[in-house]
DNA sequence: CTACGATTGTGATGTTTGTCAATTTTATTG
DNA sequence: CAATAAAATTGACAAACATCACAATCGTAG
């Protein structure tokens, strides 16, 4: 049952008590995304929150008629613009589910309330905006220290599985680089 | 009075009470840093938090002999390695007076422990973070969807104050170019 | 004022990466 | 299985930026 995949997420971070968890259970509302359906429209203000039980998202955004990736979701992970979350201000990204995909959804609303009534969930939601914030620093500093090169490496390290999901020239616009120059790049390193 | 500024700050927020201020309040200390003195060591962990009354400061991190600067604090803002602070892992940067400044200190256990007991400032841990989370995104943006040019041109309307207050070859390495780019896209610029 | 160091600017040249156009390979669908 | 679409590769060329070497300017201590 997809609630119960959730509540064993957050049972699992041992950030909130059960009674906690029951807060929310009647705010929850199930929905499929069929692949390429959109979960984010560039423009829009979000102010919902999914909880992914299966599929995977990226968001991009469009720049000269070219789309760049700059984040990829996947199971029991959180998919939500946070910035437009957090700012209530429009989007500039789009986010597409890249596979069939189940999300429990909740909104920010809620998720607000929820904040503002246990200490619990506000620490929770501090504890995510830290591990956001750290997980975006490190992206900063694969563009700062590393070249393009070292980003694909580093990546086909931490994450193998994107590679298994996601389409080559997905990965390169998420690299910061051309399709191209992945595409010669990975040549030169197969070659030695 | 140092506490005062701080005092102000915390009030000017609208998160906390008198009595959450009153908490923090035994536990500060002031220091002064004078020009080239550093805040944070690269290697070491970073316990402290500073509130800055007076002064600047920049962190940068060196890499193939070259510093490389990644973010200046000025009045009003906290002055720390947020990254290291938050995991207690060695920072990877050094923070440097650029000026002479004068801080008002607090170790990390004393927020911790403001968080746990004050559910206003676990709120206020989650601001900040959210905040530094929405700079950072920022930033990583800017990377992606800009060129040098347009990166500068977006620090001189943002924050003009800096070109007055730092060295051009320090915010060309902000920018992630080099000086002498930096030099020549500025000519540009003024010749139109 | 003068001299020195710090900062900024300039020219010549090389490297890296992007762009465009085309082709090959791989996956998907009727 | 053939037809078609999607994804990945390749080559030729252009643009952006780095590097190195040196010159000009600015600010300040003596």
């Amino acid at each position: 049952m997809w609630y119960q995949q959730f509540k064993d997420y957050l049972r699992s971070t041992q950030l909130v008590t059960d009674e906690d968890c029951a807060f929310f259970e009647p705010y929850l509302k199930p929905k499929t995304y069929k692949a390429k359906e959109l979960f984010v429209k560039e423009g829009s203000i979000s102010h919902e929150i999914g909880f992914i039980n299966k599929g995977a998202f990226r968001t991009y955004y469009i720049i000269d008629g070219k789309e760049i990736n700059t984040c990829f979701f996947f199971e029991n992970d959180f998919v939500v613009d946070y910035d437009s979350m957090l700012a209530q201000t429009p989007s500039k990204y789009y986010i597409e589910a890249i596979e069939d995909a189940e999300v429990m959804l909740f909104t920010a609303t809620v998720l607000r309330e929820a904040y503002s009534k246990s200490h619990n969930w506000e620490r929770f939601g501090r504890l995510m905006a830290e591990q956001t914030y750290r997980m975006s620093t490190e992206r900063i500093e694969s563009f700062l220290f590393m070249n393009g090169e070292e980003r694909y490496l580093q990546l086909l390290e931490k994450q193998p599985t994107l590679f298994e999901r996601v389409p080559l020239y997905h990965i390169a616009s998420y690299l910061g680089i051309e399709r191209e120059t992945l595409s010669r790049l990975r040549r030169k390193i197969a070659q030695g």
